[in-house]
This record gives C-alpha cells, structure tokens and sequence, in this order.
DNA sequence: GGCCTGTGGGACAGCGCTATCCTATGAGTC
DNA sequence: GACTCATAGGATAGCGCTGTCCCACAGGCC
C-alpha cells in the first residue's frame, strides 16, 4: 500500500538457478536436483529433458547454497608443508587425479613448514565443511589434533607411518629410509659418514635417527658429523653446507642429504672445488627428483613413492568419506635406493 | 565450556551457528553477525560481548552460509599452468601474501598448460562466485573468454602483456624479453645462435619471437637453429635436446633456453661430454629459477619478476574489487638480465 | 474387489547467514 | 513541549539448494 516491496533482487547472483531450469524442462525443482545429481529414482526421459535444459541456460550448480543445504561440500582440503619442494607438487597431481574425476573439489594449503600456520589452514578448512582431509605428516598442535577430533571429518596423514598409530596412513617408515642410506654407504664400505638436513621437520629429523641409529650399530657414528640447520631446504644451501662440512671435517668420505635439492648443490660445489665424487666423498640424495638421475656425477638418491602415496592416500580418504571399513589403515608403500654414480 | 550439543537433525554441521553465539551473548543474531564483521554500527561494549561469546565457543562462520546470503564469496581464484615450475610457486606465494591477511581464501588451480582444463577450471571457479579471478597469460578458449566477460567479476592477467589490450595485466613484454637474449648473445659477439623451446604455450613463442626478430635484424638468424618441441620442460629434456642441437649442428656457438630447467639440462649435459661452456658454446636460461646461479658455469639467465608479478597483481585485484578506478591497467615489471659465466 | 507393495515425482521446510527494511530511543531544535 | 532527525539494534525475508515427508498410481496377491 505505502511501500512497494517489489524490490530488484540485487541479492542474485545473475546466474541461472535450479528452479530456471525445472521451469524449463517442466519439472519441479526437486526433481531437477535430482536429475542432475544422478539420482536413479528419476526416469531417463525427464532426466534426459532436464540435463538438456540445463545445458541450454549454462547452468552451473552453486555449491554455496548446495553446501548449505546439505550439510557437506564436493571439496576436499589438502595441507602439505610446501610447494617449493617438486615432493608435494607430484603428491598433489597424484592426488588431483583421484579426486577431480569424482566431482571433488581439492583445496590446497601451504603450511610452509609452520605448525601454527597448520593449525590456521585447518580451522579455516573445516570451516568449509569438506569431505575429506589429507594432511602431511604426524606433526601437529594440540588445538589442530582437537579439532580434527572432534569435526568427525575423515582424515588421512601421508609421507609417514612411524607414529601414525590408530590413523589412516599412506606412506613409508623415514626411520627405515634413514637405515638404508646408512647401509648403502656402509656396503660401499664407506667409514666416516655424514648426514646433513634442513628444514628439520619431523620427517627429516626421523631419516637422520634412522641413518645414526644403523651407523651406530656399526660402531661407526660420529654425533660430529651431523649437521642440521633450520634453514629451508635449496640447491643454495647445499652448496653452503657442502664446503662447511668439508672445512671442518675434510676427512669424510660420505655424505647422506635429507633432501635431494642440497645434495645437488653438493655436486655441484664438488664439481666447482675439483672434490671427486664419489672417490674422494661419496654422495647420497633424499626424493630422487626428477634431476637427480641427470647430475653430474648422476645422483644416488633413495626414490619416495609420492605418486603412489597421493593416489593410494586420495583413493584411502574415499574409501573413509563412503564409510566403508579399513583393512589395512596403515599402508606402508615402501621407497627404493636407486643407486647410481654418486656412490 | 564448549560442549558439542548432539542434534538429532542431520541436516546440521553441529558446529557452533551465528544464533548460539547472538543467543550467548544476549543480543540478536544480527547484530551479532554485525559485530563479528567489524561494521560499526555496534556499540563498541556489545561488540566486544560478541567477540567474546564466539571465541568462547569456537565460533567460525559458515562460509557457504555467508556466500548464499551474501551473493559473493570471500574467495580469490588464480589458475596457473603448472606447479612443477618454481616460477608459478612463487607468484603464488606472493599472491597469497596479499591476499590472506585482507581475509581471502586463495583456490589454486593447475590448467597443465591446457586451454580446455583452464575452461573447465573457470567455469568451475565461477559456480563459486569468487571476489576476483587471476590468470596467466592470455591464451585460452573462446568460451572461457566469454564466461569470464559475462561474470562481471574482476580479472586480473598476469606474466605477459603483449596482446593486453584493454585488459588488465602485470608482467613483461616477453617479446622484449627474447630480444634482450639475443642482443646479449650478439654483444659477446656470437654468430650462430640457436633457440631451444619446449611446452610451446605462448609466452614461450613470443620469447622465441623476440628472439628471432632480433637476429633477424642482425643478420645473423638461421631457421635451422630453432628447435621447439610441445613436451614439457625438464632438466632432463634440456640433456636431451642439447644433444640433438649439436649432433645436427655442430657449428652453433650459442643457445637460447626458453626456459632454465633446460639450460640446467644443458650445462649438465655439457659438462659430462666434456663441451666447453662458454668457450664453445654460451648457454642462456630464462627465468632465473634459483638453482641457476649455482650451475657449473653459473648459469647467465634473464630474471623474470614473479615475486613482484604476483604481488602487483594481487594488489591490482583488490582495488579491482574495491571498484577503484584503475590509472594503469597495464603494469610493465619488466625484466632483468642476468650475466653470469655461462655467456 | 480389497489389500498391499513399490515407484516416480512433488510439497514443504529449512541449512546459516546477511540485505533490507523498520522501530525505539534520545539528543537537538524552535 | 512538540517537533525533527540521527542512530543502535531488531524483525523479517530470503539466498539456491536438498532432506524428508507424502501422495498418486500401477501392478501383484489373496
């Protein structure tokens, strides 16, 4: 009467919505979501009729209001520590390539290496009420670990296993690769071994134990010659602490890198300083990325499955979000020594 | 005390609403919802009483709740054409340094250097109404061109500016670029250059198009010297194309790498076969990726400002989403060439 | 025929928030 | 004191979709 509340709907997106579509393939709007999530109870022909009009107007689905309504999204969040290390970017493909063809979503967090950022990416995530979760690592807050807890959202931790009791896991003992390094250069009948690391996550920090563990036991350690360093992991850095190494402990004939990134600038300095590689200092690589085989001399380095770890840890947190039960909530993919000129 | 309340209502999340915290803090859930945004038409007093009442709960707003209510996101999406590539990681992080502590969530999305996988990306990403798009370079499917004009949603286009008319972009001239490369390799008094391309997206081309150009001009431009595959660039691919190069032309004194994974492969290849660089053949990069200054020769390269590309885009974006009026839509960061020994 | 069952499709009522009104209050004006 | 006017805060009504009921109807059985 005094107030027209004919107001133009500024609130709309513009887009078309479902109910367009219903109207114009004469259906109700129920039976137009219906159609178009797949749901067999509707006949071919009005699904036939409804895909069509859809087509017809471009109709993309809002997942904001699809979320909303039913209380769970088509997204999955992924956290890994870092997009700089080839590593993760190969885990994530793999991870891509599960999970795209379901209709899922996958968001991608950095937590650059820092728990507190963790922490954040995870509230923030769980916020958007996702199917799954894929995190990297045991490593984690307090806060973190609660409230994974108590969201109820399925959860599956790659890369490693040795503390993931009573978790979903896809990944291999960094203990174990740590030994095999250490038995490798030992085979080699290497004496004086070294073991160099950076970033000094949980993982790299679990590969040195296993290396000290299996050279003590050969009665060959030496806590002089571990050299650990907070800084992030670079071809850089490996150059540096190559000749730092060298200049405080020139009689070393071995050195295992927790990364193949330093050790490739260790080869690379070798090869600058006329250091013999692997006559004079053996060298001894972690991932085996893509350039290692291509180093001069090429590379040792012990090959992580993260192809595999992505797909299997992808494939692992589908199996959870249908609720199916878990035979094997441990699944240990093992790694691979590829030995090569370097040693 | 936060005691998760057990609804019999499945539609629910179970996490703490807008209405709790209004309910807790005694006032209404609008005014709530005005005080956890910050407007501020809110007594300060009560303000503080919501602020209070959601910490107390671990109160996280539903995003897609916001999203539907609201007709817009707090979402920023960037598409790139790959993550193998360092170069793209850090535009990213640059652009997450921005966005994040404005309260925006960054999707990522990997088009593989596909048009057909960055439509799908786009449209998919439009369905989630984001505040603002930023994409890489200029090439991709009519339709995608077409959903992007038809959102209305801010866009901003990153890397190259060459065909950036009437758009907005951050980057380089990469036809400068490749010019730049030639004119350094013609001043060191090279005679027969060759250019080495792989991926062939178009910045790629237009490097090599600048490139060309400038030898042309010179006098000095041989098309037997150009050797472009569509394969994507690695270090190993650089091995391998550095080898057919001087297997078919043998004369060459100087090559062009559009990319630095491949002048790494090149400079490795070089150094196990005993080729002299610079001496019998100068070896040029492009991008300038870390590792290149740690090469044996280090590696000359011409720097690409990613960090600066990504950070200028961003802030670009947001004065794009403030509705801003832009006084250079067209941001030239250029580029920097860096001389090192392997030229 | 009466009764059941299964099946396709629709009506309805929200999901959790925010845009848009609208009211109550109190200060300021003449 | 009657009138404005600004302002804090609330009431209401959706945003676009889906979970949950419910109904109409065909076919089978006794």
């Amino acid at each position: 009467m005094t107030t027209p509340k004919n107001d133009k709907n500024t609130r709309t997106t513009g887009r078309p919505t479902l109910n367009e579509v219903a109207r114009s393939a004469g259906v109700s709007p129920i039976t137009a979501s219906r159609a178009l999530r797949g749901i067999p109870s509707v006949a071919e022909e009005l699904a036939q009729r409804v895909r069509d009009a859809a087509r017809e107007l471009g109709y993309v689905a809002n997942p904001a209001a699809r979320a909303l309504a039913s209380a769970r999204s088509q997204t999955v969040a992924v956290v890994v520590p870092s997009l700089g290390n080839q590593l993760f970017v190969e885990t994530l493909e793999a991870i891509h390539a599960v999970m795209r063809p379901k209709g899922l979503e996958v968001l991608i967090g950095n937590s650059h290496y820092s728990r507190d950022e963790e922490e954040d990416l995870i509230r923030n995530y769980l916020a958007y009420q996702p199917r799954g979760l894929l995190l990297t690592g045991f490593e984690r807050t307090e806060s973190a670990r609660r409230m994974l807890d108590s969201s109820g959202i399925p959860c599956v931790y790659m890369m490693d296993l040795d503390s993931g009791a009573g978790l979903h896991c896809v990944g291999f003992s960094q203990l174990r690769a740590g030994a095999a390094a250490a038995e490798h250069l030992i085979a080699r009948g290497r004496q004086r071994m070294a073991f160099v690391g950076a970033q000094l996550d949980q993982r790299t920090l679990l590969r040195g134990e296993g290396f000290r563990r299996a050279l003590q036991q050969a009665g060959l350690y030496d806590p002089a010659l571990e050299l650990l360093t907070p800084r992030s992991s670079s071809v850089g850095l490996g150059c540096e602490l190559f000749n730092q190494l060298l200049a405080s402990h020139p009689q070393i004939d071995a050195i295992f890198f927790g990364n193949d990134d330093l050790a490739h600038g260790a080869l690379l300095e070798a090869m600058r300083r006329g250091v013999k590689v692997p006559e004079q200092v053996a060298v001894l690589g972690f991932n085996d990325l893509p350039a290692s085989s291509f180093m001069v001399p090429r590379l040792s380095s012990i090959r992580t499955p993260r192809e595999a770890i992505g797909r299997r840890a992808a494939e692992l947190l589908l199996a959870l979000m249908a609720g199916q039960s878990i035979a094997e909530p441990v699944q240990d993919i093992g790694f691979e020594l590829m030995v090569r000129e370097s040693t």
